[in-house]
DNA sequence: CAAAAAACGGACCATTTGGTCAACAAATTT
DNA sequence: AAATTTGTTGACCAAATGGTCCGTTTTTTG
């Protein structure tokens, strides 16, 4: 069924082109309440021809979670329980954040993807995900055991991380709307300092100097 | 336009059957993508019914964001800066976590809301949030200034109080899966614990014994 | 440069869906 | 009990939408 790569350069162009404007399209009304018509004006294309690169809405929705995966990467993945918490938890942080300030798109195409119950992520992803949750928590773990940390439980951590780093990207409207004006670049540095502060404070670690 | 509430049995009866029913329809699958039918469906009546008291599904969707307002009280509103933060603090997150517990559908409701730009809550909701952050921001400013908490921006400290409890019900997909099963009674009031311990510890404070 | 492959795009179709109508049934009111 | 209001429902409609068809144009290839 999948035609194959084909790889011109063309396909390569345009499908990329879809997919650009596909995320931001999915990011604001979500996979039911976009239509392949607005993502094919947003790329400046007939809609036939979205449904030439994508053979469906929905395989096309699923190449834009697939592409998003390339932007999970962090230091945080190949830490050991040798490295220093404290500096590897705030530059996760800090990756964290900056991924919400410069993508917030990306989050919130997630978070609306995972409310729904995740339907769409490939098991594959799935598998993956777990098993990168498995190392980090073993890692954690060991910082744990050594005194090193303290903290309750490893999961919790981790989702205390993800849950505020995430909510700038995800809620950024209430955010500005709270706040009165948008989160500035100033802003969002303040706030990733206040969050690696609170983090890491809350697990007994003192902030790195340049985190500070 | 809107007929007034004519608040008869009959009527109060099923306007409360479609409610909750929608709630839980809007908060598994969102507003485009959830139909009247659905709705009507899990409700147990025809969907013209459900036109008949609400006479769009818009209007539908608003009043359940208005029900779920009555939701969003507690002790937290009305303190002042003679109160006790840690306990203040200790006792919000515990409601909060209580919520993402016991109604998940109503913050993933909010979530979905949120991240769409909220464009279906009412002027006078905003306003009413926007008068409630700020007053509960001077307070902990107050507790700032008077050097009994240690934040960077009260702000920035509500926003990770919401986030963190809210992660627990908008992304409890993730997480069961992560975990390999669904969070239990038990382990809610874990996590919590791991949330307060983490938030306070964060500000500077010692946290209250009830809540360790 | 001819033939094959890839890209383009208008017309079209089936389904879903929000919403209306009109007729009928049940409750309430007078 | 008659009259009026409120509640119930199936039939129906128009718009939106995902997706197909098929002919045409452009690009690539042998």
């Amino acid at each position: 069924m999948a035609k194959e790569p084909k790889s011109g350069a063309i396909r390569q162009h345009n499908r990329q082109k879809i997919i650009t404007a596909a995320e931001r399209a999915f990011a604001e009304h979500g996979f039911k309440g976009t239509s392949v018509q607005k993502i094919a004006d947003r790329a400046g294309l007939p809609k036939t021809n979205v449904l030439y690169y994508f053979n469906s809405k929905q395989e096309l929705y699923i190449a834009v979670l697939e592409q998003i995966l390339s932007l999970w990467n962090s230091a945080f993945d190949n830490a050991t329980a040798e490295h220093d918490p404290a500096e590897v938890l705030a530059q996760y942080i800090a990756d964290k954040m900056h991924l919400s300030e410069t993508k917030p798109e990306v989050s919130k195409i997630f978070a609306l993807e995972i409310i729904n119950g995740g339907q769409n992520l490939t098991d594959f992803f799935r598998d993956n995900h777990e098993s990168w949750m498995k190392g980090r928590v073993e890692v954690i773990q060991q910082w744990i055991d050594s005194g090193q940390i303290r903290t309750e439980d490893p999961y919790y951590l981790i989702f205390h991380i993800w849950a505020c780093s995430q909510h700038y990207a995800d809620f950024s409207s209430q955010i500005s709307q709270l706040r009165g004006n948008k989160m500035t670049s100033d802003d969002f540095s303040i706030a990733t300092k206040s969050l690696i502060h609170m983090i890491l404070t809350g697990c007994g670690l003192s902030v790195p100097a340049r985190y500070q």
